[in-house]
DNA sequence: TCTTGACTTGACGTTCACGTTAAGTATGCG
DNA sequence: CGCATACTTAACGTGAACGTCAAGTCAAGA
C-alpha cells in the first residue's frame, strides 16, 4: 500500500522506487546507517539515477528490515549479518540461475542450494536462541528458589494460618 | 568486609580469595575486562590487601560468570547488565537486612523485594527471548517456503513420484 | 532567479568495551 | 642481592557502528 510513488512523477512505468530518506523513515533507520550498510556490502550499491540520488526498491526495503531485526533484536554484528544474509551477488546468482531457465532440474538444484543456505542461517539463529533460553531458565530457577525461601519463611512465621491465603507467591 | 585480611595465608585450604589473573583464567575473561567492570560499577570495588592486589571471592566469580553470559550469549550492553544485576549495594543491603535479623517478618519483606527484582530481570530476558524467537520463526517460515517450492519443482519434473512426501514444511 | 529541500561524497568525531603499552610496587626464588 | 612474576594505576590506542559537519549538486516552486 505504501507502493504509490508520490515523488517521481516523470517515469510512471517504473517499479516502485524510493529515495533514501523515505526508506529510512519507513524502516526506522537513519540515512547514514543505510549508506553505511551499502559501503559495508550488506546492501547492493544502489542505482543512482540522475539527480535523484540512490533509489531503493521493495526488496531493498525488505532486506533493510531484516538487517535491522538481526542487529537490534538479535544483536548480531554486521559481520555476522553479512554471513547470515548470503551476500548480494550470491542471492543475485541464485535468482538469475533460477529465472534464467525453465529447466525444472536446474531449478531444483538452485532451490536445494538456497535451502542449504537457509538451513545454515536457521541453525545460527537457533543456537543463539538456545543460549538466551538457557539464561532465561537460569533466571527462572533463581526466582523459584527465592519463592521457595519465601514460602519457608512464611510457614515459619505463621504455621497455622496457611489456610485462607496462599503462602506461595503469585504467578505473574 | 566480608572476609578478614588474615585469609590471605599461603596455599592453605583456607584460600577463599583469588587474585585477578587466576579469576580471569577461570571465568574466561581478561584482567582488563574485570577491572573495567569494577570501574563501571558492575562489580564491587574489591579489597586490595597490601601487595596482593585485588582479591575476589566466590560470589565475585559467580557474578563475573553471569556478566559474561549476559554479554556474550545474550548480547546485552554493560548498561543493560547494570540494570539487570541490581547494583552491588542493592544486593548488599538486601543481604545485610536478611542476615542482620532473625525476625522472619523482616526476612519475608526482604525476600519479596528480591523476588520483585528477579521478576523484572526475568521479564527483560524473556522479552529478548521472544524477539529472537520471532526471528527464528521468520527464518523457519522462509525455509518452509523454499521447501514448498522445491516440492513443487520436483512434482513438475516427475509428477508420478509424489507418493510418500508431504508438501508443507515442518513446525519447529 | 533565488531559495528550499533532499540528496551526494568526503572527512572527522563519538561511544562502547575493552586492548595495549608505560612506569611503578610488592613478593617469591636462587 | 638481583631477577622474575604478578599485580597496580594512568594513559593512550582500537574496531565497530555509526553521528555530524562541510561543501557541493540537482530539481521544484514562489
Amino acid at each position: 500500500m505504501t507502493a504509490t510513488v508520490d515523488t517521481v512523477r516523470e517515469e510512471e512505468t517504473d517499479a516502485a522506487l524510493w529515495p533514501i530518506g523515505q526508506v529510512a523513515r519507513e524502516v526506522g533507520l537513519t540515512a547514514r546507517a543505510i549508506r553505511y550498510y551499502q559501503e559495508y556490502g550488506l546492501l547492493r550499491p544502489a542505482v543512482s539515477v540522475k539527480g535523484a540520488g540512490r533509489l531503493f526498491d521493495a526488496s531493498d526495503v525488505q532486506r533493510l528490515r531484516e538487517i535491522k531485526r538481526l542487529r537490534e533484536d538479535v544483536g548480531f554484528s554486521l559481520a555476522e549479518i553479512a554471513e547470515l544474509l548470503d551476500t548480494d551477488d550470491t542471492r543475485a546468482r541464485l535468482r538469475q540461475r533460477f529465472h534464467g531457465t525453465t529447466d525444472t532440474g536446474v531449478r531444483e538444484t538452485v532451490l536445494r542450494e538456497a535451502i542449504a543456505l537457509a538451513e545454515q542461517r536457521l541453525a545460527l539463529i537457533e543456537r543463539k536462541l538456545t543460549l538466551v533460553a538457557a539464561v532465561r531458565d537460569e533466571e527462572a530457577a533463581r526466582l523459584g528458589q527465592l519463592r521457595e525461601a519465601l514460602a519457608a519463611a512464611a510457614t515459619a512465621t505463621k504455621p497455622e494460618a496457611q489456610e485462607g491465603k496462599g503462602t506461595d507467591g503469585d504467578n505473574a
